[in-house]
DNA sequence: GCAGACTACGACAGCTTGTCGTTGTAACCC
DNA sequence: GGGTTACAACGACAAGCTGTCGTAGTCTGC
């Protein structure tokens, strides 16, 4: 599994991360669990330290406080764990579950129309 | 979450239902666990309720031994989780993982040209 | 009505996840 | 410098899920 998954928490805080770019424990405190007691505050080091060693944030050590900022994007996150459903379920391929989804009609007209494009340029 | 997701023990008993259609507990347990004890009966079972419980397969009471068969194919399971990724990560829409896939070259000559005609026809 | 095969289900260990407490350390203020 | 505040590091643990196993009950054919 080359992207590990994350967990409901983790990526609660990738989502901050993934927002705003980079924060510090703190801020990320007081974005997720905005009345919430201080004990929160080793909770999310204790994610922090989970997500770098998986590898999917960069630690910044300069600072007093670290800064954390995202090692892979959105949507790299989202494509790793396409493809690793892909290789679960479906020998490795993607398009057995788009045609299922083309077929069930659950892609608007907008997106339909945007994979068109995307495919044509490539 | 409409298509919950499958632990690896479940899904490799989906995998014998997905390719032979339906098959018995003991049929199951020859298959999975070759050489292994007669506890393991006990286990495919196990699985199997789980797995009924999940509304993941339909089980024929008919005969003593009862016949289990899928109740959703491999690709609408696939499609199943590939809803659930997008709706958690990228907002309900399977685009930006696409694009992505697209971008690092993920997608094979063969599977671009098939998801082109796929999109044609719709 | 007995043996063999099957079903039903409680129990449990191993793992992951989210939470919390404690200890050590760096910064800051007077 | 001493005290205070904020932070890092990490061990511990409960809860949930998963795979396994044991046992008790049930059905079937002979």
């Amino acid at each position: 599994m080359t992207v590990p998954k994350l967990a409901n928490a983790e990526l609660a805080v990738m989502e901050r991360l993934w927002q705003e770019g980079s924060l510090t424990a703190r801020l990320l405190r007081e974005q997720l669990y905005p009345d919430a007691a201080n004990s929160m505050h080793g909770t999310i080091q204790r994610l922090l330290q989970r997500l770098e060693d998986k590898g999917f944030i960069h630690r910044d050590r300069d600072r007093a406080a670290h800064l954390f900022s995202p090692r892979i994007s959105r949507d790299a996150y989202a494509a790793g764990r396409l493809e690793a459903l892909a290789d679960q379920v479906t020998g490795g391929s993607f398009v057995p579950m788009i045609t299922h989804l083309v077929e069930e009609r659950k892609l608007s007209d907008a997106d339909m129309e945007r994979l068109r494009r995307l495919l044509e340029d490539g």
